[in-house]
DNA sequence: CACTATATGATACAGTAAATAATTTTCCGG
DNA sequence: CCGGAAAATTATTTACTGTATCATATAGTG
């Protein structure tokens, strides 16, 4: 049976990319992270921290390959600088918490809906969008309140 | 009856900034503007075509304090770089052209609500939020088109 | 009108991202 | 498994947006 590096391997090359090393740590750390938004600035740091040496350019050309590749999704928010998250099947869109940065999505099928409507009745055809929610947590008990 | 240069002079002094030129320049230009969406090298290029003597930095300055002062308000589209627009009294959200970049802006009562909703659903006060929908023309005739 | 606080403008600096060029690696056929 | 073309990596340079610094200039008060 394939172990997942296998499964690794055989994506980057499907997708016209050589299987090197850097590419495979990426993704790797994309899907074995517990933080699904990472900047690059992220990636290359957490790179560092486990040893590997890779430089910045590689990371930010590898992010850019993986978004054109359709494994990675790039986000902006208010910050700024760009964020990476894999590409989940389902389109979501951000709600973020003014505490602590934290990132939670959500899908609802009316503003869907509406998106579509309102661009149609001006005489646009929507091809994507964009949806951020800022807001901050009420639980009293919010164990990421800073 | 006051004319509209001693108008701008009362809402600076009103927010606490002294009246002086390139304040004037810069707030003049927002409304007189046929385009609404300015960044902060539209507004410097735009003063020296007119033989404004204004630096750089005092744009970037002054869009600033504008917009903390709650005249204009900041957006971040995915160019990477900021625009600012006149506040208005409502609050709207955009739709960008992909083939000319123009900026239309809608405001749909629907989705503001479905908004607060899923941030309250999730445990959450909505405080903002940013919703921008990329669309193509679909009008043959489209005069924006490049 | 003079004085003090604030604003300006030139420049330097910081951060993100992309382009360049030399070196290294992948991976295919033999 | 080996040689080499094609592609990727690395370090470096470059571009661009935006902020900080600081000497000079200006606004607004008394």
């Amino acid at each position: 049976m394939s172990n997942s590096n296998d499964l690794k391997s055989i994506d980057l090359k499907h997708i016209g990319l050589k299987t090197t090393l850097p590419r495979l740590k990426i993704l790797n750390l994309f899907e074995q992270s517990s933080v699904r938004h990472l900047s690059a600035e992220d990636v290359y740091k957490e790179l560092l921290s486990e040893g590997e040496d890779i430089g910045l350019a590689t990371v930010y050309r590898v992010l850019t390959q993986f978004e054109q590749a359709g494994i990675l999704e790039r986000h902006h928010f208010e910050s700024g600088k760009a964020v990476f998250e894999l590409k989940s099947d389902g389109h979501h869109d951000h709600l973020v918490c003014l505490q602590c940065g934290r990132v939670e999505e959500f899908y609802d099928p009316e503003i869907e809906k509406r998106q579509t409507a309102i661009a149609r009745e001006r005489g646009f055809k929507l091809q994507e969008h964009s949806l951020s929610l800022y807001a901050d947590c009420i639980k009293p008990d919010c164990i990421y309140r800073k």
